[in-house]
DNA sequence: GTCATCACGTTGTCCTGACAAGTTGTCATG
DNA sequence: CATGACAACTTGTCAGGACAACGTGATGAC
């Protein structure tokens, strides 16, 4: 750890900043294939989860950081404004760069497509209703920007937690695009299938609204008749912008509900 | 426009892009304040937007490009990547930068914020029901980080749309942050009081729910009794991450819903 | 005591230069 | 004809420097 000395006959006594306050050693690996910037981020991001950089805390200024690490600043900047696009931290000029005093530290991802994208099909158990090739409704080959009537896939499935009916999620896929195998769809999920099909997800685009149940939904998901319900449609496009799947979704408003952040972008 | 020379004795034929298929010209203004990147970024968005650069086009190489705006590649870069972070763009190292095939170009930015943030109290008419000092409840100083009893501003509107009643948005602010006249908030809304209050919103954080219309709701929103309803729950926080304002609103599922785009950031 | 002024420290912007790594088409080879 | 090696092109990463714009605190004038 390096000590800033402070010139005691200056008109000017700087605040006090992480370095001098004791800031974590950061260890970069020249050798390694992951981009350095990318390295402070990871590691600048996992001492403010840990508490090593407190909320409100300065990071000390750029040009001495770099030196410090041995990097050149702009270097160090990709790496800070990483944090700050991800709402970490906050610049202001003539300032500094501090750590967001947030009582939110853990959601930061955007849940609502992750829990669906990443946790599609994981503990939370999945039971898969139905999986069959059908004729694109119009409704699905407008989502999907394919003709009426073309072959895709229908899934639907029931998603459970702890016991309870949560969920009923209605997937289509267009058949050319993926095959869906019903084993491993319990385990493996929807969105990790089609990554390892070779297809990067891009960009979706949501609509939540609610409705009240049918009699038919109502059973599905052991709710009184006509109970409000909670749902949500999705398209979802690739690298490309061609629609890769759409899912129109209810669940239970009584069990589940949307839950995440949203930064305003300067 | 400048045309690119081919080289025919070349083994190596490169793709066309879009300099050669006719870019738009790019006036930047160097004696603007507004900086050179934003000027380029906000060009090549409306480029897109209005068509000129179609969707799957090239951009044209940086290096290329930079050269004949007379910028440096830096800059050209911090442009695209803004685009990039917006979804509009996509870079493939050693294939070029083209714009996304995207079906949906305008609702790019996150609505369900914006559209109460930058529209509250616009057009959609808004009409104040109460506007008083209260004391917190238990809720409302656990959203708000303050003392239960603590004095705050509650707040509660109509919105309207086309005559029709829309949302009940109540909304609740500690009474030391801010002003609130009832005649400004109709014509100029909570949040851009806020701001010209010197309150920089910095995030968010939202809950979407549903659930049934209690007799007194229905009324109020014209809806037949236990309709269903769509619920948020907002808690905005500033720089500092103290928390600003919570909001819990109702809207009417018949007709409203939730809109909104997610990117998958690699 | 109050207020304008100034110096200082910080981030914001921009430049030039260089090499690494991934992708694609061409060409020579089998 | 198939296939592998190669070259060209592109973006990704990193360095080092320079000046501008902004905010803060201290200083000095009133």
């Amino acid at each position: 750890m390096t000590r800033v000395p402070v010139n005691r006959s200056s008109a000017y006594s700087p605040p006090v900043t992480a370095s001098s306050a004791g800031a974590p050693a950061f260890a970069l690996d020249r050798s390694s294939p992951v981009p350095l910037y990318y390295q402070l981020a990871q590691q600048l991001e996992a001492a403010i989860e840990h508490g090593e950089l407190r909320p409100g805390a300065l990071l000390g200024n750029e040009i001495e950081l770099a030196g410090r690490l041995g990097l050149s600043r702009p270097t160090v900047r990709q790496a800070i404004q990483s944090l700050v696009d991800k709402g970490l931290l906050v610049r202001r000029r003539g300032v500094g760069t501090q750590v967001v005093h947030s009582q939110v530290k853990r959601p930061l991802e955007l849940s609502s497509l992750y829990d669906d994208l990443e946790a599609a099909g994981q503990k939370p158990a999945t039971r898969v209703v139905s999986n069959a090739v059908e004729q694109a409704s119009a409704e699905v080959a407008a989502a999907l920007g394919i003709a009426e009537g073309s072959e895709v896939h229908h899934l639907e499935r029931l998603r459970l937690s702890h016991g309870q009916p949560m969920a009923f999620l209605s997937n289509y896929v267009a058949v050319s695009r993926l095959d869906l195998d019903t084993g491993r769809l319990e385990s493996t999920g929807l969105y990790r299938m089609m990554r390892s099909a070779g297809i990067t997800l891009h960009s979706a685009r949501q609509t939540v609204g609610a409705r009240s149940a049918t009699p038919e939904e109502a059973r599905l998901l052991d709710e009184p008749g006509g109970a409000a319900l909670l749902t949500m449609q999705r398209t979802a496009y690739d690298d490309t912008g061609r629609a890769v799947e759409y899912g129109a979704h209810i669940y239970r408003a009584s069990r589940y509900a949307f839950d995440f952040q949203l930064l305003v972008r300067a």
